[in-house]
DNA sequence: ATTTAAATATACCAATTGGTATATTTTATA
DNA sequence: TATAAAATATACCAATTGGTATATTTAAAT
């Protein structure tokens, strides 16, 4: 069983990561956090150094979630192809679904942090390679297997989908329309039907 | 000629815009806006009713600087499909010019004003509207005129290219990495060729 | 049940926040 | 050049900021 402390810094992640990721590090402020958990500035400080890094692992906390799940619906299929159309398929729910989380991290820690926290862009972009090395890899196995055309350049086609993934969750959350979201994943379907089949 | 008051309410604008872009609303205090400006809290109040509405204003004034330079570049050709590679090519060069604005104001006001600032919200809005309408438009001359093809769907077309984008800038922003940029281009124009030529 | 250590609450800090009322300076007009 | 008006500077405000030292409470082990 975990102990009580612990059950105290889960909550407060729980309650503070999403508060973090819709206004951003600067407009939220520690009052804004002891209000939400219905703790006191003791118990904050006793759990984390400080806002920063209250920060960061608020991120990473909404970051695992997000990828658990994304993993989790990609073992509904073996093959590589399918499992890139489970991941348009994910997607496809994405804006219903991370609104829970606050929005999305990627975009929205991204754009926060530039310029603004070093180490909290760091972890961004170590999360986007993580994202597109294991985008990569799939299609790699895709080849392997003779799925997928081996003139294909893995990596790029990995960055390729993920570049046309955060715009549309950036046009989705701006407009508040999910168009973006849903035509941009019919698109990509087309082009893992047209390009990358082998 | 332009009165004195106007003068300073222009260096305000110039001034202050990059940093609105650049730091986010609530980051940006009044201190960093009179530090930067060299002026004080009179001047700034007396040109402007409060942080928001010269935050706006900021906004605007980048926006109409970005757009007056789209339009010119435009002007380049009066070919619709030229017009299209015209805008690739604007976006190749995007992340060195943007850089003077303080970043990309659609991407990071539109991510920094969600769920924080309506009516700076609902000027970003505005702005995608407009762009899209125009090359919307592009498009639909060029079916006029037959060098696009009727098939078509020219609004649908003209927010796949605006997503991805605004996807391309918000990856080579965050990573640092301009291959994003200039692949996703490579990529629209291959779409033009491949799909929207008639 | 008592003790000890861990966890949380309280009270406080200097610095900064956005904003305002008033004083001063600058500008343009007569 | 004197004057009225516009523009800018100064001094101030209460509220809030992130953070800390200490007091108190709670939980775990004996």
């Amino acid at each position: 069983m975990q102990t009580k402390a612990e059950l105290t810094k889960l909550h407060i992640l729980e309650t503070v990561a999403p508060i973090f990721n819709q206004n951003g590090y600067a407009a939220t402020s520690m009052s804004d956090i002891t209000n939400a958990t219905g703790l006191t500035k003791g118990a904050i400080y006793g759990n984390f150094k400080n806002k920063e890094a209250l920060a960061i692992s608020s991120f990473k906390f909404t970051v695992k979630k997000l990828m658990t799940r994304i993993s989790n619906h990609l073992e509904l299929s073996d093959s590589p192809i399918q499992k890139l159309f489970l991941i348009t398929d994910f997607y496809r729910n994405y804006y219903d679904y991370s609104k829970q989380l606050g929005g999305c991290p990627v975009l929205n820690i991204g754009v926060d942090a530039n310029n603004q926290n070093t180490l909290l862009l760091k972890n961004v972009k170590i999360v986007i390679e993580k994202i597109q090395d294991q985008v990569a890899s799939i299609i790699e196995q895709g080849i392997e297997i003779g799925e997928i055309s081996a003139e294909i350049n893995a990596m790029q086609y990995a960055k390729r989908l993920d570049t046309m993934i955060q715009g549309a969750v950036f046009m989705t959350y701006t407009m508040d329309d999910e168009f973006y979201l849903k035509d941009t994943m019919n698109q990509i379907d087309q082009m893992i039907h047209n390009e990358l089949k082998a």
